[in-house]
DNA sequence: CAACGCGGGCGTACGACGTACGCCGCGCGG
DNA sequence: CCGCGCGGCGTACGTCGTACGCCCGCGTTG
């Protein structure tokens, strides 16, 4: 029974914790622990030293406290990471939306790209399906409200927002690994791509794949150029808003 | 020492395996083991249980063999990993190219789509950097072949690439979350939406998320219609040869 | 004012995991 | 026929998440 319960939260317990339904135990009220207390020493130390570091026993020993004492604010690890995740939502600016849809969905896409280039662990922490907290539905409503009044129906509005987020997460993805691919190699990635190219040249020409070669290593080159990911970002965000305005284009002229 | 190197394998001690520089041991040369064994029962083991079932412990007892005897042909799990990855890569179908490039594209991603389909832990292992075995170049090169001639420079190729295939694996991993999920929870989807949605739109309704609430209402019948991720592979993809058509169009008009 | 019980806090322990280390015993080169 | 190199592996260590049950101090109640 406990053999199954693993990577995933449980969703109802989850929920409990997200919306706060425990009243604040108001007990002694003085200087004890509480969920949010938890939340954030967690985030901290995933913010720091990534998800791996991210250890229950590590979260109690910030904290002061036994790491069994953790377990009396938050189920479980998973749950942990679901509430730090729809914690750090919380967080994102929320301005009024200007512009035009485009600027504003532009917007949203680098208000996204800076949440993960903050909190790189939720690169890693989101692969499962994305809890349902308050914060990330008033994200969700927020960045509903930049394309509400362009001509889609509700569920293309829903795809339009899953496709960009998408792509901003796989750009954040390619980014963070790069980062963080220096930090535990202690190489560049351009110093990296650097040493092995020329060995790398040769499986290829000999497997003789001059395409990939070529583009590869012009692509290697923007790589160690440092800003290989932020290209890789822009152009892409340029193509899906592309591909967005078609849509906007055909249903305006339908109109 | 050993600390640190945890998730991400070696590099060059991966790209020794994956390129094969190791002679086959011509020991016995009978019924004994073998790097290609090796990584086909972890392979098996993965598709059928999921990345977390996939133990070295495991693979040994797949292979009637003790545990540590798998580290004769695989220096430790990240290299298994990326091995076999790489393998996974190799035995994808590369059929002549044929139609337009946008045929040529979408065939691309719809493929690559089986691929993760078919070896779901994919989406979950690759979160560190691509692995440059030999089946990976071999499939770089054939999708570059894709949209060669039309007219990008090579980095803008390498771009495109990157977000088609970016939107694959978004969508691809939608999709198998919820697959999955209903596995561990015993749940469908749509029963799990169908059971929590009036206690969500509770909570919708009380912080006054209306947009929220009715878009994620039609896209979550959707979900409990069984083809939500489908729908948001399709329009996605539509919209991602839609934004390059763009860039394409302009190009051409250029010359 | 005293007894109680409840719930925060936590020490210990268990069963996973990856893998370092060092021992076997077989089969081939001398 | 000897020896040694290498495939194979048993044991053990340090890590993790967390189940379980104890303690103790407080707020409530008689």
């Amino acid at each position: 029974m406990a053999s199954e319960r693993k990577a995933t939260a449980d969703p109802a317990r989850s929920l409990a914790i997200l919306w706060r339904t425990r009243e604040p135990t108001s007990r002694s009220a003085g200087p004890g622990l509480s969920v949010d207390r938890v939340v954030r020493a967690a985030i901290d130390i995933a913010d720091a030293e990534g998800l791996d570091a991210l250890t229950m026993r590590r979260v109690g020993e910030a904290l002061g406290v036994g790491t069994m004492s953790v377990y009396t604010y938050v189920p479980g690890k998973a749950e942990l990471v679901a509430v730090m995740i729809d914690t750090a939502y919380g967080e994102m600016p929320r301005p009024a939306v200007e512009g035009d849809w485009r600027a504003r969905l532009e917007r949203i896409a680098r208000d996204n790209l800076a949440l993960y280039q903050r909190h790189p662990w939720m690169l890693r922490a989101e692969t499962t399906r994305p809890v349902l907290g308050p914060h990330l539905i008033a994200k969700y409503d927020y960045e509903l409200a930049a394309i509400v009044d362009i001509g889609l129906s509700d569920v293309e509005m829903d795809a339009v927002l899953t496709l960009v987020l998408g792509h901003v997460k796989s750009a954040a993805r390619a980014a963070s690994e790069v980062v963080d691919l220096e930090r535990e190699t202690g190489m560049t990635d351009g110093q990296w791509w650097q040493s092995h190219a020329p060995w790398l040249e040769t499986f290829m020409t000999a497997g003789s794949y001059p395409t990939a070669s070529r583009v590869g290593t012009a692509a290697g080159e923007q790589h160690g150029g440092a800003y290989g990911p932020e290209y890789a970002f822009e152009f892409g965000l340029q193509r899906v808003l592309d591909g967005i305005s078609v849509v906007v284009a055909e249903r305006a002229a339908r109109r």
